[in-house]
RNA sequence: GGCGGCAUAGCCAAGCGGUAAGGCAGAGGACUGCAAAUCCUUCACCCCCGGUUCGAAUCCGGGUGCCGCCUCCA
C-alpha cells in the first residue's frame, strides 16, 4: 500500500523491512487523565490501517506505550493526593476501558517508561560515551549540534527552530535545543538510581528506547498525532540514530487534528470531551465512523451535528446487515437462478474498497465503496425472486470483510441495555393482537413507549421486526 | 520570521489533468392503518484573479480567508 511519509513529504509504496512483518510503534497516551477524542483519533486511525494490513496478511507487532512517569503525572498525582503509580494505574485501566468500548484492538503490547528505566539509562550511557550528550548537574542533555540531521523530520534548520523559538534560557544546556534524556532528582519526586545520581528519564528517551527494544534499531513505522513531529519525534529520531548508528524509522506517519469549534482540541486549551464523555452520547459505532469519515492526515472538525450525521449513517449500515440476515434467514427452497449481478458489483466493490485503503489508507473512499455495496444489496433484496444463499453469503461476506478491518457495524455488539429481549417480544405480540383488531392507538401507544425505552419497531409485510437503537 | 495544512452542494466528505464518489438533511413518487425501513427520481460547474493545456476542482503564479507546529499536547 501506499503511505505518505513525512519524513520525505511523499506518498510512498510501503514495504516492510522483512517481508510479511510490519513493526508499527503508536505514541500512547500519559496516563495522567482520561483520554479525549481528539487523543481517540490516532488510536482509531492507526488500529484501522494495523487492521487493513493484518487483512492482507502482514504480520503486524503493534506497539503503544503508556507516558507513566513525566511532569503531568506528578502534579496530577501531587493533586489527587495519591502515588504515581496508583495514578498510572487508575488512569491505564480507564484507558482499556474507554479504547475497549471504542472497538480498539489490544496492541501486542503496551510497554509502560518506568518498566523500561534500564534500557533507557543504557541508551543514555551510549549517547553519553559516543559524545551526544553530557551531563550538567546530575541532568543529562541531549547536544543537538552533533546530530547533523537536527530538524530532517520537521524541516527545520537549527537555526530555523531557534529563532521562532520560545524556550527558556538554561544555563545548564550548552544549545537552547538540546533536551534532557534524564532529568536529576527534585525533592518530593519520583526517582530511580542512576549512574549520573538520582532522577528519571526525560520524555522523548521512553519511545526510543522501548521502540528499539520491541520493534528493533530500525522500526517500519512510526506514528503519532502531528504535534508530536517537534520536538517528539524529532528528538526520538535524533537519540535513536546517534544510539545506534542506524535509521530509526522508515515511515513517519502523522494524523491531522480533532478541532472544536475549528480549534485543536487539547487539555490546555480547555476544549475538549473526553472518550467517556463521548460515549455516553454517541454510539462507539459512530464515533468510529465520524472519525474514518475524512482523512487521517486531515483536519476534522468535532460537531454534535458530525456526530448525528455519523450515527445515522451507521444505522443505515446497520440496517442493511439485519435485513441480509433476515433473507438468509427466510425459508428459500430454490437455489440461486444463475449469477445474480449483485454477484458482479460487490466484486467491483471489493477491487474499490482495496484501491482506497491502498492509497494511504483513504478510509473515506472506502466507506464511499462500503455504502455503494449498501444501496445494491438494499436494491437487490427487494427485487421479487429472492436472492439465492450464494449470492446472499457474497454480499454477507463483503460487509462482514471491510467491518474487521471499519469495526463500525458493530456485528455480534448488540447493545443489551433496556428491556429484555423477552419483555420487547412480549410486547410486540401485544401490539400485533392490537392491529389485528385495528386497535392501531394502543398499537401506537406500544410502539411509542419501546421506542422511549431505546427499542424502534418496523412493520414489515413479514410481521414487526424491533431493534435496539445504537 | 521559518515550516506545514486547509478552502468541493444546506451540512460532512472523496477526488491528484478528461469533464464532480458516498453519507446526512431536503423535495417528489412507490410501499404502508400510521410510522419506520427500503427502493426510484431530484439536489454542485469545485474561494477569487491570471496562466499552462485540445481539456483543470485537479498543474503554475498571484490574492483572500481559516487552522496548526516552532513550549506540554494525539
Amino acid at each position: 500500500m501506499k503511505l505518505y511519509n513525512d519524513l520525505t513529504r511523499r506518498k510512498e509504496e510501503f514495504e516492510p523491512l522483512v517481508p510479511g512483518e510490519v513493526r508499527f510503534y503508536v505514541c500512547g497516551p500519559t496516563v495522567y487523565d482520561f483520554f479525549h477524542i481528539g487523543n481517540a483519533r490516532p488510536f482509531i486511525v492507526f488500529d484501522v490501517m494495523r487492521r487493513y494490513m493484518e487483512s492482507t496478511g502482514l504480520e503486524v507487532t503493534y506497539v503503544q506505550n503508556f507516558t507513566d512517569i513525566d511532569d503531568k503525572m506528578i502534579n496530577r498525582a501531587r493533586d489527587l493526593g495519591i502515588t504515581v503509580p496508583e495514578l498510572a494505574d487508575r488512569f491505564i485501566a480507564a484507558y482499556y476501558e474507554d479504547a475497549d468500548a471504542l472497538g480498539i484492538h489490544r496492541a501486542t503490547v503496551n510497554p509502560k517508561a518506568t518498566e523500561h528505566i534500564p534500557e533507557i539509562i543504557t541508551m543514555v550511557e551510549k549517547l553519553i560515551e559516543s559524545g551526544h550528550a553530557y551531563v550538567s548537574e546530575g541532568t543529562v542533555y541531549f547536544e543537538v549540534s552533533t546530530f547533523p540531521e537536527y530538524g530532517k523530520l520537521s524541516k527545520q534548520s537549527l537555526e530555523e527552530l531557534q529563532s521562532g523559538a520560545r524556550i527558556d534560557v538554561d544555563e545548564r544546556k550548552r544549545h537552547p535545543l538540546d533536551f534532557a534524556l534524564w532529568k536529576a532528582r527534585k525533592e518530593g519526586e519520583p526517582f530511580w538510581e542512576s549512574p549520573w545520581g538520582p532522577g528519571r528519564p526525560g520524555w522523548h528517551i521512553e519511545c526510543s528506547a522501548m521502540a528499539t527494544k520491541y520493534l528493533g534499531e530500525t522500526a517500519d513505522i512510526h506514528a503519532g498525532g502531528s504535534d508530536l513531529i517537534f520536538p517528539h519525534h524529532e528528538n526520538e529520531i535524533a537519540q535513536a540514530e546517534a544510539a545506534t548508528g542506524k535509521p530509526f524509522i522508515r515511515t513517519w506517519v502523522h494524523n491531522g487534528y480533532l478541532l472544536m469549534d475549528n480549534e485543536k482540541m487539547s487539555k490546555s486549551l480547555g476544549n475538549f470531551l473526553t472518550a467517556r464523555e463521548m460515549r455516553k452520547r454517541f454510539s462507539p459505532l459512530a464515533i468510529r465512523l465520524f472519525m474514518l469519515s475524512a482523512h487521517y492526515r486531515s483536519p476534522i472538525n468535532f460537531s454534535d451535528d458530525s456526530l448525528r450525521q455519523a450515527t445515522a449513517a451507521v444505522e443505515r449500515l446497520r440496517n442493511c446487515w439485519t435485513a441480509l440476515e433476515e433473507a438468509k434467514a427466510a425459508p428459500i427452497e430454490k437455489a440461486d437462478g444463475g449469477p445474480h449481478g449483485l454477484v458482479n458489483e460487490i466484486g467491483r466493490l471489493r477491487d474499490r474498497f482495496r484501491e482506497e485503503m491502498e492509497d494511504d489508507l483513504n478510509t473515506a473512499g472506502a466507506l464511499g465503496a462500503v455504502f455503494e455495496a449498501v444501496k445494491a444489496i438494499n436494491s437487490a433484496l427487494r427485487e421479487s425472486p429472492a436472492l439465492g444463499p450464494d449470492t446472499l453469503g457474497e454480499a454477507e461476506d463483503f460487509l462482514k470483510r471491510t467491518d474487521e478491518i471499519l469495526g463500525v457495524l458493530g456485528i455480534g455488539k448488540e447493545s443489551e441495555s433496556g428491556p429484555s429481549d423477552e419483555e420487547i417480544e412480549s410486547r410486540v405480540s401485544e401490539r400485533a393482537a392490537a392491529k389485528k383488531n385495528k386497535d392501531f392507538k394502543l398499537a401506537d401507544a406500544i410502539r411509542s413507549e419501546l421506542l422511549e425505552h431505546g427499542v424502534i419497531l418496523e412493520d414489515t409485510s413479514q410481521g414487526t421486526r424491533w431493534k435496539r437503537q445504537i
